[in-house]
DNA sequence: GCTAATAGAGAGGTTACCTCACTATGTGGT
DNA sequence: ACCACATAGTGAGGTAACCTCTCTATTAGC
């Protein structure tokens, strides 16, 4: 039945490569969910807790704009912050990370420059959490997307850095 | 920020092409919501009317398998059938039949080969509005997808077809 | 005719979001 | 110094799109 899809012109039909797109992410979210299981972690924690290890420890003033507000360089990201990484609003981001609070992998901490606002930061246990589930992830994930050619894989990447990029900021 | 990602070598980290499906997914998944919202059909209950559709007038006999119990050369399918075309658990087809048969779309009528059974049917007003929705739809899909080039999106297409394919029928 | 499988639906749960209203705080204008 | 206004985060409550588990009506196999 998949195969029907490919076989018929996609990309003269936009809306069939809608279905595509919904049909590979169902899948690809399905695995997410039985690899992550074990866990106890939904996909969505861990991407909020890999947004913020990023933000924490890694880049240290690389990225401008980031908490462009204070003077500390980089420090643990606000939940404003994080929810626009991930895209989501900010009450979302308050949600899961009250989750990842909640089981011990990441700490609010009250930023110093402006006692409305909390800097998140992974706490041991999220740091560990976090890279042994990474590399599971990315064997799993290698898994998924393994029947593409390595071209194909990196064309994909490609096409959906584009796609996903800033083209679409509507406002209506 | 959705430059970061398509900075970074996206096919040496199979993860990171995971957040990039995700990422491109959620926003044209959002697009069709809005774009879906005038006629108060969600993405979900438009795609179970198209599978209603597409079984019930278009293909008659074309694809063997449907109907299979019956004699019947594919008069409207059963929930279980669409459930399995839409890959979700018989339940949920159900469910969104229940929704789209409240708005007066689709009709249950009994199967006479089988009294257990329904046979689900497109209406009058069913048909007229998939036809409406549907021109439509194909138009602002296509605004989604035209940041692409147009052999990008034969691209994408061809991908993801692979990758929604049956490559990975997990049984774990 | 009895048992097992199947089609569908009722009950209730979950994830991943959202908006709206509110509090505590910061910022700029006069 | 004071007031209007913006901003960071959260409580309350809602929605879409699923899920499982249980139950009834039926049909099919022995």
């Amino acid at each position: 039945m998949g195969r029907l899809f490919s076989m018929m012109n996609a990309s003269a039909d936009p809306a069939a490569l809608g279905e595509l797109m919904h049909t590979a992410f169902r899948g690809l979210r399905k695995r997410w969910m039985q690899q992550l299981a074990p866990y106890e972690l939904t996909p969505h924690q861990f991407r909020a807790l890999s947004a913020v290890a990023r933000a924490a420890s890694g880049v240290n003033g690389k990225e401008p704009g980031v908490n462009a507000k204070g003077p500390d360089g980089g420090q643990g990201l606000r939940l404003k912050e994080l929810a626009e990484r991930l895209h989501i609003a900010p009450r979302s981001a308050t949600e899961v990370i009250d989750q990842l609070e909640g089981k011990g992998l990441v700490e609010r901490r009250p930023d110093p420059t402006d006692r409305r606002a909390s800097l998140l930061a992974l706490t041991g246990a999220g740091e560990r959490l976090r890279e042994t589930v990474l590399a599971d992830r990315r064997r799993e994930a290698d898994e998924f997307f393994s029947v593409l050619e390595p071209g194909d894989r990196a064309e994909l990447a490609r096409i959906l850095g584009e796609l996903a990029g800033d083209g679409h900021k509507q406002g209506s």
